[in-house]
Formats: structure tokens, sequence, C-alpha cells
DNA sequence: GACCGCCCTGACAGGTCGTCAGGTACGCTC
DNA sequence: GAGCGTACCTGACGACCTGTCAGGGCGGTC
């Protein structure tokens, strides 16, 4: 099944000629990350180029090579960082949560905010890991997977103990509800800055999420 | 207000110096945007170059700066295109839907139905689509709205309306509730492979859909 | 069949990619 | 604090892509 974390996937860097870099090379190393990620904030993904990064980095397009074969390789290394950052503390939220009444609702909010903020923060990087993923790029597909198992997982089982129960969305699969749910989160985290030039109030946002999240696992609607 | 359309986006394409292309130049220009469209079906959007471009459709790089300014534009008419060809029917399926009963139900069946299949067959350009908007590109982001505002304007103005009559979801701003349906339709049709390959059946993500859909609209738990 | 004008392209300067071999300087030992 | 080994960096280079001319070819028209 997909999204099984077959092996850890951070084994060591490695420079070009194989070797492991020290504390100076990882320093550069990350040096060269973080100048990636500021570039893809002020830069379309198609035109960051390794030498701007490499001049910004105050070093010269050969260094980049040492460490990254190319541009995607850099960043790939920046969504992994991501997530292994913070891409646990979803899945806590829901786990955590009782999905009754009131708290539940609340618990639901928590989700969106969290998802929102989340994307909020990363977003330069979390459009390339989408439009890759789309591409069927399976090393970009693997990190948002990674990031994104743990609280599908969480969801579908929420969803379905709701089931047994004879609550929730009888008739439907449990890891569709999930994923659908995910995916609205994710989306509208994506483009909440259109919402709001559109006249969308991100708390608005927030609030009809929650409602959906609730009912489509609980199945009642939350007390307002 | 996003979303207006302030004046018609197709004044006649024209070449490089300005000039009206004739028949025979039309004819290249297209050969040129169908071979854009079938490099992006197979190339990732960062590796699509000019000149790849230009052999697949015959003819010489300068040909196709002639028509173009660079390959995002040619993009661009791709969405511009597609939008013209198809963008209409999402709230067409809004309009003509009562929301009562089973008939309501189907109507969300119809529209989820309708948004998975025209993201299946336009895949590679709407996610540029979606990429350019999210980095800001106004452009893109016009066609965008274009395409989703009829839609996100009728299930606004069908969620005030039942809100109105006491149903619905009272106490949500309809047009935060049209958006993130919209967003979740967009984003799970985007990444329906995904769900598959992930063991989630495109009938049950469709199923889930439109129940969030009737539910969202309507306040009601449709008849399963 | 000769002309006209729309259309195409060869050629080029500027810039990026990706890869070497060789140089630099850091940190270690004494 | 001098000398040394090696981890690190980079200049230089060929291949490729971009974007722009001026000039040439080709189809339509009479």
């Amino acid at each position: 099944m997909a999204g099984d974390d077959d092996q850890d996937q951070e084994p060591e860097p490695r420079a070009a000629d194989g070797r492991v870099p020290g504390r100076r090379g990882l320093a550069t190393r990350q040096r060269l990350l973080d100048c990636t990620a500021a570039m893809l904030r002020t830069t379309s993904y198609r035109d960051v180029k390794v030498v701007d990064i490499a001049r910004e980095a105050g070093t010269s397009p050969a260094t980049f090579y040492q460490y990254f074969p190319d541009v995607e390789s850099a960043i790939l290394v920046l969504a992994d960082d991501m997530v292994a950052a913070g891409g646990q503390r979803f899945a806590d939220l829901v786990v955590a949560s009782s999905w009754k009444g009131r708290a539940g609702y609340e618990a639901a909010e928590d989700l969106a905010d969290a998802v929102l903020e989340f994307w909020s923060e990363h977003q330069p990087v979390l459009r390339v890991v989408d439009l890759a993923t789309d591409e069927g790029d399976g090393r970009f597909a693997n990190v948002r997977t990674r990031l994104l198992n743990d609280l599908n997982n969480a969801l579908a089982a929420a969803a379905r103990e709701q089931q047994r129960g004879g609550r929730g969305q009888v008739g439907l699969d449990p890891n569709a509800v999930a994923g659908v749910l995910v995916a609205m989160l994710a989306h509208v985290s994506a483009h909440r800055l259109g919402f709001e030039f559109w006249g969308v109030r991100t708390d608005d946002l927030r609030a009809t999420m929650a409602r959906i999240i609730f009912w489509s696992v609980t199945g009642a609607k939350p007390a307002t």
C-alpha cells in the first residue's frame, strides 16, 4: 500500500564525489538551501536558476553541484526538512480529539487552523511539491504522502469509528472521506490569499471547513 | 471586486512585429500551441523548452517567438482556450438544480462528475494555472477566476438562498462555503490519480464530494 | 510567369548548465 | 606557530537554451 515508509529517508547527505561532508561543508550546504528557499519566495519556480542561488549564497555554481544534482533536488531536501520539522502535528490533533459535542467541533477548528498556518508558512515549497506530485514525480509524491498520510489515516480511522457506532457517513468509504477533507484543507490553505483578495475572510474559511470536517466525520451538525 | 471581466480577452492574436497573422500564420501558431500542450503532457513544466516545442512543430525557435513572447504566454493561451471551450458548463449545472430531495443530490453528483472529468481532460494545463496563480501571476489568476467564478457565484447564491429559508448553513458566509466547495472539487480532481494509487476509487470520491456539497448548501443529509 | 507581401529562419550575442582538474585554506599534530 | 594532509572551493570550458535581427523563400494573385 502506498504511504508506508519503506525506510528512513535521511542517510546522511553526500557530496557529488561520494564523501560525507564535514562541519564546514554542511554549513555551505545549508546556506545553499536557505538561499534556495529565499529564491523560491521571490521568484517563480520556473525561473529559479542555480547561478542565482550560488551568487546569493556568496559561492560559485560549481559548489552548488557538489551538494545537489539540480535545483529540484535542493527543493526536495527543503520539503523533507519541512515534513520532518512539522508534519506530525496534524495527526496528533485528530487522535487527541474525542469528536463529541463542542470539544469535537473545536478540534476540527484547531485542525483547520493548524493546516492553514502550516501552509501559510511553507507555501513556496508546498506549491512545488503539489506541482511535482501532479507531474508524477515519485520523490515529491512521497514527501506529500509523509506529510499528509498520518492525518489521512487518523481522519479515516475516526470516520470508520463513527460509522461503526451508526453515526458518521454510513455508506461512504472512510478513506475517501478522509482524502476529500485533506484535499479541501490543503487547497483552501494554498489559495488563502486568493480568497482574501476575492473578499472572503480567513476566519470564515476556517469556520466553514471546521463545520464540514465535523459533519463529515460525525454526521452531526455542530452546535453553532 | 475580483472576478469581474473587465474586458474581453481575445483581441485577435498578434505576431511579434504587430501585424495580424493570416490563414497560414494562424495555422503554424495553432501547431505551436498543440505541440506546447503535447509537451506539457510528457515533460515537467520546468523543462518545457522553446527549442523542443519548435522542433516538435517542425519549425524553428525564431518562429515561436513570432507568436509568443515566451512559453508561459503560450500556456496562457491554452488556458484561455480551455476556459472558452468549457468553463461555462459548471455554473449551468448548479443553476439548473433545485436542490430539493433526490434531484438536488443528483445535481451535486453531476457537478462532482463534471469537475472531475474537466480536470482529467485538462490536467497538464490546469496544474500550471494553479502554480502560476499561487505565485501571484495575475494573468493566470484571471483565467482561474473566469473558470471558477460562475460556479462559485452560483453555489454562493444557492447557499444564500437556502439560508434565507432557514435551511443551509446559517452563520456561515455563503461565499466562504462556495469557495471551500470549489477548492475541494478542484483539488480532489487534480489529485484523482494519486487517490487511485492510494486505493481510493473515483466513485467513492464523487459520492463523498456530492454528499458534502449537498449538505453544505442545503443543511440536509441526502437520502442514501 | 512575374511580382508582392506574408511568413520563415540562419546566424549570433548573451546567458545557463554541468563537469572537470587544480588550487586554497582549514584544522590538526607536534 | 610551522608544516602537512585533506576537505572544500572554483576558474575555465563545451554544450545547450534564449531572444533578436535582417534577409531570404514561398504561396497567392493578376
